[in-house]
DNA sequence: CAGTATCCTCATGGATACTG
DNA sequence: CAGTATCCATGAGGATACTG
C-alpha cells in the first residue's frame, strides 16, 4: 500500500504503523511468529505463496523496524530463527481490534 | 498493498480489514471524514496529493465496502457529500490502537 | 539451509483533458 | 462542481537460477 503521512492527531501514528505493516506478507508473518519462533524454511511453508526473495526482504524490513528479531546459529547446516520482539508483540496486540472488526463485519460466518 | 488471506483465527479478520483500508489515501479519507461530512472538492484540498481520479476511485471502494456514504444533492452547481457510515466509524475506532502504537513507538515526539 | 542475483509482470497510482 | 476518460510511470512483488 504505502499510506500518506500528514500532520495531525492520530493519523500520523496510523500512517507510521501502516508503513511498518505495509508489505503483502507482513501481517501473515507477524501472526505466524506470534505463536513461536520460526526458521526461514518454516516461514516459507507456513506462509504459502511467498517467494524466497520477498520473504527475505520483508523479514529484513520487519527486523529493521524492530518488530522481528533474527538470530543466526553457527551450525551446519545453517540455521536462522526469526521471532517477535516485544515491540512486535505490542504491534500484534494493537492489530487485534482491527482483526476483530474485520472478522465481525466482513467475514461470512462471524461467530 | 494487498494483504494475503489465509484461514485461521484472527488473521482472516485482519486480512479482510486490510483489504478495506488498502489504498494509498483511504486512511486519510477515513480520518478526514471522521470530523464531519465533506464534499468532493473539500476532500481534494484536505488530502493534498490525491488526483481526482484516485480520489473518486477510493471513495467508491469505500462506499462499496459500506464504510462511506455518498449523498447527492440535486442542486446547481452539483453537490455531493461524503460521510462515514456507522461501520466506518467502527473501523476508525478499531484503528485507534494501531495509531496509538505507531504514535508511541514510531513518532519522534510521542507526547 | 538460508538466502542473493536477475529479470519480468502487472496493478496502483499520477497527470491531464474533457464532460454533465 | 464533481467527476470520467486516457495515457503513462513506477515499484512491489513473482519466478527462477545460483551461492556460502
Amino acid at each position: 500500500m504505502a499510506v500518506t503521512r500528514r500532520p495531525g492527531a492520530h493519523e500520523c501514528g496510523i500512517a507510521a504503523a501502516m508503513s511498518v505493516i505495509d508489505g503483502k506478507w507482513k501481517v501473515s508473518l507477524l501472526w505466524t511468529l506470534e505463536q513461536r519462533p520460526r526458521r526461514f524454511g518454516e516461514l516459507r511453508r507456513l506462509v504459502p505463496g511467498v517467494s524466497e526473495k520477498v520473504l527475505a526482504a520483508q523479514l529484513r524490513e520487519l527486523e529493521t523496524d524492530g518488530i522481528v528479531h533474527r538470530e543466526v546459529f553457527d551450525e551446519v547446516p545453517p540455521r536462522v530463527e526469526y521471532s517477535l520482539t516485544a515491540l512486535g508483540q505490542d504491534l500484534n496486540a494493537a492489530l487485534e481490534p482491527l482483526g476483530d472488526w474485520g472478522a465481525k463485519h466482513l467475514l461470512p460466518d462471524s461467530a
